[in-house]
DNA sequence: TATCACTGACTATCGGGTTAGTCAACAGTC
DNA sequence: GACTGTTGACTAACCCGATAGTCAGTGATA
């Protein structure tokens, strides 16, 4: 545990700098767009002045960027996550849906890092394809490879599902968005959707032995 | 159809202003997001002036309220179409699924409403509570009624679904933020997401009467 | 010719980016 | 351990382009 009230010496001080910036910035660029959000409201969250930000980053563009590049390092962490799962396909599918609701839709960071890509993405298409390459696709990937090893050995249907796995997991991009829209003004019982998605997706709506 | 090139008459042209500013300012509040739209870019689309603009609306923020609420009408006409649905549950539920495609994905203002609520939400949530009572509410009831009845006629399975209907049009939101996203730069195979969707949601992955 | 929808020049303000200047932290000397 | 010169992270005041909102004037229409 860091010493509380301990004055940092310079170097110390210097080398925290560009993270400190970075969490600011996430926070106001996440609150306010990127459009509404001023360098200055950035520099004051840590208590300094607009100067100190400019040098460490050179514009307010590149502040953005980079702080977005930043913020996308948790993703991987999921993906690492999806490969370590094990038992059969339906329990792996179970596990990766909920890892998927864990890291995505109850992360607060990851949330508002979402809805950025999607309010800003037209201004930033590279952050859009960052997002797509790190984190949908080896996502995609890995669903979809679970679904075609669970048709092939007799578990899971011959589906229409193996060429489009990204439906397994909408529900968890639904609860994320709610839970964006809402914020704490509506409540929503994430167990119960959860729940509702997984046997969904597992068994379906139909009667069997209909 | 509008005659071409026919000149309208003053109290004519007085008239449709309005209807032109707000889909003017439909055009660069999706193209750009709230703060970095110019009031002058919604007049220069006219062909107008940024003093005419403020002849018809007070303000910005008017300008932006009016503009979402005009907008939002196209909704009502997804919850009407749902109401005269016919055939069996199944048959409705793919009709609605279909349908929800076509009203939503498919709409590029509708999309380009559904970022815009999400970017904009938190600086105004009137805009977001509007959007949940006119949109989201009652289609989630009538997702909800449809599954009810299906249960209770036994064509569905007795399912956690009925208490979370929203999952069972997940899909149609993913489909529609996968589109805003990558507009033209990814291909997006629709039909077939929408097979995938229908086949999961009605039976399911798992192998039946295993 | 009277009206009024529209113009366009104007003001006030805001916010990105710059830079001369400040002062606490450090290093070297005694 | 005190004294002193140097460094460099940070500040504060500034510049300037951009934009929300205003209003006296204009010219086409009825």
């Amino acid at each position: 545990m860091e010493k509380i009230g301990t004055k940092l010496s310079r170097a110390e001080q210097k080398a925290r700098r560009p993270q400190e910036i970075l969490e600011a910035a996430f926070e106001e660029f996440t609150a306010n767009g990127y459009a509404a959000t001023r360098v200055e409201d950035v520099a004051a969250r840590l208590g300094v002045t607009k100067g100190t930000i400019y040098l460490y980053f050179p514009t307010k563009d590149e502040l953005f960027e980079a702080m977005h590049r930043q913020m996308s390092a948790p993703f991987s962490d999921l993906r690492a996550s999806v490969a370590v799962l094990e038992g059969s396909c339906s329990e792996r599918l179970r596990a990766l849906v909920r890892l998927a609701y864990e890291k995505v839709a109850n992360d607060r960071r990851i949330r508002e890092l979402l809805r950025l890509v999607l309010a800003e993405g037209a201004r930033f298409p590279h952050m859009v394809d960052r997002h797509y390459e790190e984190f949908i696709a080896p996502v995609e990937d890995a669903i979809g490879a679970l679904v075609r090893e669970g048709v092939s050995s007799g578990e899971f249907r011959r589906t229409a599902v193996a060429v489009a796995p990204a439906v397994l997991v909408s529900p968890v991009l639904h609860a994320t968005f709610l839970r964006l829209m809402f914020a704490d003004r509506r409540p929503f019982d994430e167990t119960t959707f959860m729940e509702a998605h997984i046997d969904l997706v597992l068994n379906g709506l139909l009667m069997r032995n209909g």
